[in-house]
DNA sequence: CCTAAAAACCGATTGACAGTCGGTTTTTAG
DNA sequence: CTAAAAACCGACTGTCAATCGGTTTTTAGG
């Protein structure tokens, strides 16, 4: 899930906004960076079929959407970039955790471990599928 | 960081021996997946000048080795891709990490638990500089 | 209906960068 | 000194994002 400048630039977009459409998000990045209106909409094309954003057809034009929560989509990227270097005999992954706290203050470090103390009991709410 | 596919299958090489030079990389590659010595060498060199492979010369030639853990690295490589995405004003790597966790089992998630609490304690014991 | 304008779509070009090697230069051991 | 080994250089291919001109499709109004 390699993204360029832009798609990202976009991505980031979406999740300040509810939606938008090929014109509005033209208008909001032509007066920090320029570009035409066409190099926005291939943009918000390959985000589509990337499965990075939702789209529907609003009177005569698309309006665009993100479609995963920042949260969800970071999470996946870590997981998509990460897996070809972590073996399944060792949990790499898991220490990575720990090597990226590293450079968390205490303060931080805190809060993930209240985050997953939560997470838990979340899940241990769900309770019967898993 | 963005690597190709032979890149890290050489990352992940290095990171089961203590070093090697071109010749063995390349014997040890040209059975599962061929490519000549040169091809390697390349690769070997790219690695090195991205600080990801240290070497010296050992006779006349190159001995490579990883500059870096494994845990160290994909730690930094969840940073590099993750900055892009990470509002300022929020947590949401910590919030990523619990995204992760969601694909994560029980087992798991408690030794991620275990590793924060032990890595915390370490570096209580380092103490004064922070 | 018809049609002009808006939007979507197509295709081409450019720029990075990895994979791949041939060929040349440098180094080294004998 | 020299032959072989290794390093280094340059080139070509393939992939993919950025970019945008031009064409087709859609739609709102008359």
């Amino acid at each position: 899930m390699i993204l360029g400048e832009l798609e990202k630039l976009v991505l980031n977009y979406f999740w300040t906004v509810s939606g938008a459409d090929a014109k509005q998000v033209h208008e909001y990045f032509s007066e920090q960076r320029g570009g035409s209106l066409n190099t926005i909409q291939t943009t918000l094309d390959r985000l589509f079929k990337k499965g990075l954003l939702n789209r529907e057809k609003i009177g005569h034009a698309f309006r665009y959407s993100s479609a995963k929560s920042r949260k969800a989509f970071i999470g996946q990227l870590i997981l998509s970039v990460t897996q070809d270097f972590v073996s399944s005999d060792e949990d790499n992954l898991l220490a990575a955790f720990v090597s990226v706290s590293s450079d968390l203050d205490d303060q931080q470090l805190s809060e993930l471990e209240a985050t997953i103390l939560e997470y838990e009991s979340k899940k241990a709410d769900r309770g019967s599928k898993s």
